[in-house]
DNA sequence: AATATCATGTAACATGTTACATGATTGG
DNA sequence: CCAATCATGTAACATGTTACATGATATT
């Protein structure tokens, strides 16, 4: 699958469960897919477009005139399932915070800790929305033949956040212990004797 | 911190442990900082040009001639920390597998569970090639005082590799209750048009 | 009547990847 | 000498984001 196709994947995927208007869906990709996928606007127009160009979707002017919903034809969902089933897209990985804590030691143990706490807090925070998304989709149950499938995803992103919070937890710890360090000397001093503002740190055994 | 510097960042960074040259500099970035982060070879060299042009590294005819090695300058040290100071950049998240699962019954639970396997089979390699940087690292020892910062990367791979394992083996179980569910008609068939914007259940009996 | 939200789009910009071109050095 | 690897770069392309422009509809 080309990177392109990934949008025509999401929005082909979407207009499947239910049709709706280009606006409507920016809005559910971000509330329902939120945790595990996002599209701008200036992608979803051109998909849009794209999309209805080769047939997988229709415009149906919905009441009157204006607001025009977009509908999954059959060939459309042909072409989703068969997107579906290309091989997965690697995804470079690029996380800023690991990148901060690699070179930690150019910050000090001081700004690396309030960037782990700041992590946990947001992992926590993830877990809530999820547990709200869980409920919703348990109770309100409009769509019972992909509930469970929903729930694959919601589960994926709970494993992940509670691991998040236990690795945050385990670093607090352990970075406790190399609190005595100094960050090196600035680039235009010589070295000067360790003059961090924190009071000495236990030693590990 | 604007999304170019981020490159910046990473290169002063590996330039900050060591000196090196540019293509070394990708290798070890892939080798060293795989796990969480990338830079492609056309990010590398314009971002050396621009900070040898800023004075934040400079360039070194390592022996003789031809291979130069950048190393950082003092002033590159001290944007290094400002840079890392930034706020962490947030990732608009993109993940093909569980956007493959969400609409997991356009695909059917046999491909959704190969998915599944796959996934885990990546997070048992990735569980693995982090035991041998865990060990390289803690053997080694080359650079002590960088290595508990170091050990707090690996360690947060190894929490979400664990994590990922247990989600897939929890949904590969969870699978199994779905299983009997057939995959929506193909999309030749009525059912899927428009006309019907949600196309009738096919119940378990 | 004024404001907020819905709705559709485009253009400019920013970012990132791939393939290619070029040549030096090294090891077999 | 030949192949592999080291080394530096560029150009074309692909992708993705942001800000803007426009106007309808609904709400207060």
């Amino acid at each position: 699958m080309s990177r392109a196709d990934q949008t025509q994947t999401a929005v082909l995927g979407a207009l499947s469960v239910l049709p709706m208007t280009g606006y409507a869906l920016r809005e559910e990709i971000r509330a329902v897919l939120g945790h595990f996928w996002s599209e701008s606007f200036g992608q979803i127009y051109p998909a849009l477009a794209e999309l209805e160009r080769q047939q997988l979707i229709e415009r149906r002017g919905a009441d009157g005139s204006r607001s025009s919903v977009f509908a999954i034809t059959p060939a459309g969902t042909a072409r989703l399932r068969e997107l579906l089933s290309a091989p997965v897209q690697p995804v470079r990985p690029r996380n800023g915070l690991l990148l901060r804590l690699f070179f930690g030691r150019q910050l000090g143990p001081e700004a690396c800790r309030t960037l782990i706490k700041d992590a946990r807090a947001q992992a926590e925070a993830q877990l809530a929305d999820l547990a709200a998304a869980r409920a919703e989709s348990q109770e309100g149950g409009e769509h019972p033949q992909d509930s469970g499938y929903w729930m694959l995803t919601i589960s994926a992103g709970e494993h992940a956040a509670r691991a998040a919070i236990a690795w945050a937890d385990e670093s607090l710890a352990a970075l406790s212990t190399v609190e005595q360090q100094a960050p090196p000397s600035a680039g235009s001093l010589p070295e000067s004797h360790p003059d961090t503002p924190h009071p000495p740190a236990k030693e590990h055994p």
